[in-house]
DNA sequence: AAAAACTTGATTAACATGGTCGATTCTAGC
DNA sequence: GCTAGAATCGACCATGTTAATCAAGTTTTT
C-alpha cells in the first residue's frame, strides 16, 4: 500500500506542473489543497518535504505560494515515494539505503525468500524509477513501455 | 515491505514442505520454530491461520504436529501473503477483495494515479500469483520465465 | 492418569499513519 | 513602517498495526 501522504504528494505536483506548463503564477496552498483533494493543514507538511527536496519552491507573504521548479520528466515517481513514504524495499535485507538484517535469517546468500522477493523488487524498480511526472500526466497507459511476457520454460 | 509474519509462515511453509518431501511425519511447533527462525509463541497462530486455511493439517496430543497437507505446487505466493498479511493492492481503489473509494479523489475513471499504480499492480499479480511454494524451495531463479523488457516507445 | 502438544483469547509495547493546532516568521503593498 | 496574507515550524493526538507474550484451556497418545 502506497500511503495516503504520498498520493497527496502526487496529486499536489500534478497540480503544480499543470500550472507551471499554463502561466508558472505561485499557487496558494489552499488552492492546491482544493485541487487536490487534501486537508491544507496535512499538506503544510507534504509540500515542504518536496521542497526541502528541492522539487518544488516557495515565496512567503502576498503574493506567495508554491511552484514546480524541476522538469516533470526529471522527476520520477520513485523519488517522491521514497522520500514520503521512505525505502520502497519488501524486505529490509534487499533495500540499499535502509539495508538491515533479518534476525530470523541464517545464511542471506541463500535465503529463498529473499531470492524471490528480490527478483520482484527488481522488476518493480526497474519500472518505478523509470515513470515520472510527465508520464503521470499523460493520458496514455505510462506501462506500455514495458512488455511483461511469460516464457514457457519447457516443462 | 512484506511483514514479518508472512515472512515466518513462508518459512515455515517451506520447512514442512520439507519434510513432507523426506519421509511425512508431522512436526512439533517447537521444532518448526527453530529449524524457520520464528518465536515460537508466536508462531501459533500463524500456523492457526495456515490450518485453518487447509494448508496444513495438525494432530494433537503426543506424535501430535502440523504437516502440509496440500500440494507445494498449488500453493501460491499470493495465497500466503493475502492470508497473513490481507490485500495486496497498492491503493484501496484497486482491490477487489477490500475494494474501498478514495476520499480524495473526484473521479476514479479518469484518476492518474490509479491508472498508473493499476498497472504496476497487474504486472506484480500476474508474476505473484504463478509462483508457488514448489518454485520457493528450487534453487533457481523462479523468474525467469517472466522477461520484462523495455520497449523503446519511437520518442 | 499424565504428559505432550495444539487451541484460544487476552494483553502488551512500540511504532506508523493521518491528521490538527498554535505560534512564528517572512513579504508585498499601502 | 504597519499590516494583512502567506508560508513555516514544532508539538500534539487518536487510531490502528505489528510483533510478540502469557495464561488457561482442550485433545490425544502412551
Amino acid at each position: 500500500m502506497i500511503t495516503q501522504k504520498t498520493k497527496y504528494a502526487l496529486k499536489s505536483l500534478m497540480v503544480m506542473a499543470d500550472e507551471m506548463a499554463r502561466d508558472g503564477t505561485a499557487l496558494r496552498i489552499e488552492e492546491i489543497a482544493e485541487r487536490s483533494g487534501a486537508p491544507k493543514r496535512f499538506l503544510e507538511h507534504i509540500l515542504l518535504d518536496l521542497k526541502r527536496a528541492g522539487f518544488i519552491g516557495s515565496r512567503r507573504g502576498r503574493k506567495g505560494g508554491y511552484e514546480l521548479i524541476k522538469n516533470p520528466r526529471r522527476i520520477s515517481i520513485a523519488m517522491i515515494l521514497r522520500l514520503i513514504d521512505g525505502p520502497m524495499a519488501p524486505l529490509p535485507c534487499l533495500s540499499r539505503k535502509a539495508y538491515q538484517r533479518c534476525e530470523d535469517c541464517k545464511d542471506e546468500e541463500t535465503c529463498r525468500v529473499r531470492a524471490v522477493f528480490g527478483g520482484f523488487y527488481s522488476a518493480y524498480i526497474l519500472m518505478i524509477e523509470s515513470l515520472t511526472l510527465a508520464d503521470l500526466m499523460e493520458d496514455s497507459q505510462p506501462l506500455e513501455r514495458f512488455s511483461l511476457s511469460e516464457v514457457a520454460a519447457g516443462e
